[in-house]
DNA sequence: AATGAATGAGCATTCATTCAT
DNA sequence: TATGAATGAATGCTCATTCAT
């Protein structure tokens, strides 16, 4: 990945030294060397080292965010809206491991550091899922009985929590179709056997 | 609470400490404080300031697997069974904000520091729910089709994304009964309406 | 201040910057910024650091001769005389309080700095003291029993220490004429009462 | 010097080492050495390096008072007191030039850097000069018309500037005896010659 | 000459761990 | 067992200086 400028290149080597390493254990000349930049460089593009890692999120996960809104502008139905996020979601974080591991150790720890890390590029991300549960009740496709704020949690969850295994090194058997396909099914019919629900 | 040894004394306050300021912010002499023992006793029961970590996990989720077991085998319906898990999980979390904490933010940083931090108390602990799930499609009660190794990710995941704003200071509308139903609904049911599932 | 030329514009700068923050505190990025010029403008014109501090010295000092010598070449009463070097030197320092301090301060670390730090300025504008005394002793006006090498030094640092207490923030209810009056008064006369000096 | 204990000990290695670097230059590890325990042990003892000067300051002065206290306490004739005060100070600062520069040249820097520094040590330090000059008056041996506040002043820069040569590396002819005749006579008698003091 | 982005050596301070008592 | 004083390795950040433009 070639950076265009010297902010994303350190950008990108932080996202990976996080990512390997951890933020606390993550060392500025870690970060310096990977950017191949020296050690006081860093400190003209951000603040600190707490400011790079709030950096990496607001980048990466806004460019995320990019690419899931333009790919939902193209559809209407809340059914496939939640299996493009989840499938996107699923794929990007398989792909890019630095990511997913960013996001689910770092944005942990950030929110015990940061006390007002609400309104950020992480809530916008998780609000896209309420907004399409929100259309689909509109469209009496999503039961009205569902709570968008509850729901949105419950299926980021879901997805995050599948997705950590890749982060691990364990070899996973599931492909992110298979994984996708088994999670819009349990999101939109439940796991219960037809008959059983009426029992 | 009032210990029976040195041993759990310090691992209270370490579950106490880590969840207050994260592992890496935690300082084996806050941890002796709060055990009101000295810092170079903490090292007669324990390797090193991780082994505590690890320690904490092992105890506070051990106690947790052994009290939801206890539920559970008063039980046999797999959908209430289900309940009983997510309404345990949910309670405790809420009430044991310390463990809940532990739970989010240093499972994960330490998923990365221990590479064989498998057949461990957490994956006993999420495997609780696999074999729910499984009991359930061999009760025909679940469907087949939903993989248990991927259901109990899912679930475990939207529990855990729920519960993790009660860690934040966010205060939040929603009750533990009410988001045990709603977690539930969706995870038998699913979001759809029935005549759309049929579209 | 404006200044002919980039060189003096970095000097006058500097003793600004040097006073108000000390040598050590003081930024090459403060200095730049104060005489409105780049960082690496000032290597153009200085080696480092320190030899702007020199310079400083050389220059803010050399033109205080300049300014005392004139004014003593206009008198030949060897008392008048140091009555003239008290006065110009108090009312100096009292107004240009930069000036002040970098003598006071910066003086006694550049003497540690630089060790052949001899036949300066600064020695040129003390020894203008000592030639008033020799002057004096020549008229037998002052008394040959006086050693010119001490005197100075008691001279100026009468007059330096009692400057001291203007750069610092302290309000005093000292003037520039009552100082220079008491301090002539001591070294002319003594601080015996006459009849005390015969017992 | 075998010093009792690690704090006098720390005190001790750090006047040495202020004296000889000066204290921006100084590094806790010199100090460290110097005194012969861990760097780490220093801050068992002190909050933060400038909490160590003022610390030397308060400790080196304050038993340099004890000292003229005690010497002045068998004493009642003030010019008598004028001496022993100037002797003991000239002999202690050219014996001791650690504390000699320590004084000269971080009283100053310090003056900077902590702006409630009066109070202190140091004043009550030059306070002994203008109370034997105040006792003197009272006894109508110095004449009224000579401000104890200017005066004390006068004093002490007079020595300080005097001691001042010592710290440097010039050898000097003067010895301390020579010295404080110089300076007593000077501050008792003036420089004039009687009969010119007449014209 | 002038700029200012980039460099990287350097240091105060912290804290997990040890060990003499 | 228990203590807590002592250790010293480790690191985020600063800033004088350089140099390509």
């Amino acid at each position: 990945m070639k950076a265009a400028n010297k902010h994303s290149k350190i950008i990108h080597a932080a996202t990976k030294v996080f990512a390997k390493k951890g933020f606390f254990n993550a060392r500025i000349s870690d970060i310096a060397k990977e950017a191949k930049v020296a050690d006081g460089t860093i400190y003209l593009y951000f603040n600190n080292k707490f400011d790079i890692l709030i950096s990496v999120f607001e980048e990466e996960i806004g460019a995320l965010i990019e690419q899931v809104k333009k790919l939902l502008a193209a559809e209407d139905d809340p059914r496939k809206m939640l299996e493009i996020f989840a499938q996107k979601h699923l794929t990007v974080m398989k792909k890019n491991k630095n990511l997913a591991e960013v996001i689910q150790i770092e944005l942990r720890q950030s929110a015990k550091l940061i006390k007002d890390y609400r309104n950020n590029k992480f809530s916008e991300y998780v609000n896209i899922i309420s907004s399409i549960i929100k259309l689909g009740q509109e469209q009496n496709i999503y039961r009205s009985s569902i709570r968008p704020g509850i729901a949105k949690r419950a299926f980021f969850g879901a997805l995050d929590e599948i997705s950590r295994i890749w982060t691990v090194g364990v070899t996973t058997e599931y492909t992110v179709e298979e994984t996708t396909q088994q999670v819009l099914e349990i999101f939109l019919c439940g796991i219960l056997e037809p008959e059983a629900a009426l029992r």
